[in-house]
DNA sequence: GAGGGCGTTGCCGAAAACGCGCCGCCCGCC
DNA sequence: GGCGGGCGGCGCGTTTTCGGCAACGCCCTC
């Protein structure tokens, strides 16, 4: 698309926050990017960005022009898509910002799925806490965010929301292992290992223990569930987990999960959202449509 | 904005069928139009027009493509108008479809108030019946549409709608003027100037006529309000308008109105609407505001 | 069968875009 | 406190693109 490459330009100015390294990227001159974007403004009648003595950063007008390039940008995205999509083959690109809980099994197997039936779709998965998800959405830079919350409803329009209950994640061999369901308070007679506060999963577990009167002290914190797993497969320490996100008995890492009494810990929610407003890409609306299924089927009426 | 220029040509070929045309319309070359035509259409990877002996026509990627073409210009617009919002003076150009009712006394009303206050900001009208109004909505043609239907809401946007009592207009000397309100059988004792039965209004009197089993004769028929109420400035005749187009005592044309009881004629409503889900430049939407306030206060709580 | 309107194409001059090299500026590091 | 590096801005020569002109082939109409 030729006649969008100043908006390209501009975007990545924006992003790096200066005309040398925007013009790095996109493999020309930095006084190339320069002429293109003094033109732009001048058509516009105002500059879009104030010049620091280390780069440039968008001015008032700027955050009016960059949210416009953006979605003519996306736009132009969805036109291909739609044009694809007419002539048979699904084309198209579907980036998602999601939490850590969806990498080892949800998203895979359904971007899997997706992927099997419309093979000329590329995918794009970004993991990010919910705000940082929600600021993806923002800046144009995904399609879709998928995102455990426990405090509340993200600010973005929510296409799905799914209650998430919690499970209690051991090795294979632990004595806890197997059981149809647990009690907080038998968690608590091994030792913990528990994601950061940034998670949203820890806070659910504090307030449940805090309500309890019971103090946490967790043998291992880490900001990386995968971490937290591997750990677990070889300690007899106990982590927690969403549902969608923690492994069953039999698979390979010797990990297996059994859920916590619902009336012990509250479920928070999974969120699948939007940029409000925003019209999506023929691909992307319809691999949310399948996520929709997908979690309305499994989590849908409990 | 120079990097629409091939938008402007798709938008224009599309509108009259017609490269050359297109291109005369553009002060330009027929040569130059086909080139960035086929340069857009290589970048799509396939044609958008299909090439007719007696000029050419959108195929079906067309039909994506040009909406596509017609919302990035809306949109550039709508970026202008709110970087002019940004700077102080309130700039842009607002374009709206009426029916004709609204051209004597209402609209020109609100536009003189509105441009008063905002000098920079230019105005178009185009009187259009209200499906050729849904039209020109749909191809980006107007912002707004302000129309009267009797039969129901057309299908568009409605920002607000609002009853239109129907009103007898007479020569300022006539009998029955300076009433407080007129039966219809009344009317039947003068003879009848009615607009065509393309008209909204017509539909109205018919209906109420023959639901009394009176018959319908008139004396004058015209597609014009204006000449049908230069008529009846100069004869016995009655005539009929939704109160928002009828003229009132003391005014040049020596017309006059009375309302007609709404128990003889029911009411049809005015409607102020745009495109669906598309999202206004800033002169149009506060303009959009200002009329919908004056239709409120002037027939809000009937 | 001739004429006119249509989309299309080759050719050439004009105009725009680009790369290169350089300037002046400011911050931070040595 | 000097100095190097990164930054935005600018003038010049080259390259690429774009537009106008004219001509072609097609199809419909008179």
């Amino acid at each position: 698309m030729k006649h969008l490459t100043t908006f390209r330009l501009i975007d990545e100015v924006a992003r790096l926050g200066s005309i040398r390294r925007a013009a790095e990227a996109m493999a020309i001159t930095a006084s190339a990017v320069q002429r293109r974007l003094i033109a732009f403004e001048e058509e516009l009648g105002e500059p879009i960005f104030e010049r620091l003595p280390h780069g440039v950063r968008l001015n008032a007008a700027g955050e009016l022009a960059i949210h416009h390039v953006r979605q003519q940008l996306a736009e132009t995205d969805r036109l291909r898509s739609r044009l694809a999509d007419l002539t048979g083959v699904r084309r198209g690109h579907v980036s998602v910002a999601c939490s850590q809980a969806l990498t080892p099994y949800f998203l895979p197997e359904e971007i899997g799925r997706y992927a099997a039936a419309f093979p000329a779709v590329s995918f794009e998965v970004m993991v990010q806490e919910h705000g940082a998800a929600a600021q993806a959405l923002e800046g144009y830079l995904v399609d879709l965010a998928l995102v455990f919350d426990a405090a509340g409803p993200p600010p973005f329009e929510i296409l799905i929301a799914v209650p998430q209950p919690i499970r209690a994640m051991m090795a294979e061999g632990h004595p806890l292992a197997g059981r149809g369901e647990l009690r907080l308070r038998e968690c608590l007679e091994y030792p913990l290992a528990l994601p950061t506060r940034a998670f949203g999963g820890r806070m659910l577990i504090e307030r449940s223990l805090a309500a309890r009167g019971f103090q946490v002290s967790p043998e291992l914190e880490s900001n990386s569930f995968e971490y937290l797993k591997a750990h677990v497969a070889r300690s007899r320490t106990i982590a927690f987990q969403i549902d969608v996100g923690a492994p069953r008995a039999g698979g390979r890492e010797g990990v297996t999960s059994v859920p916590v009494a619902t009336r012990d810990v509250h479920a928070g929610s999974l969120y699948l959202g939007q940029l409000k407003g925003r019209t999506l890409s023929v691909a992307a609306a319809r691999f949310a449509d399948q996520v929709t299924r997908s979690l309305e089927a499994r989590f849908g009426m409990g």
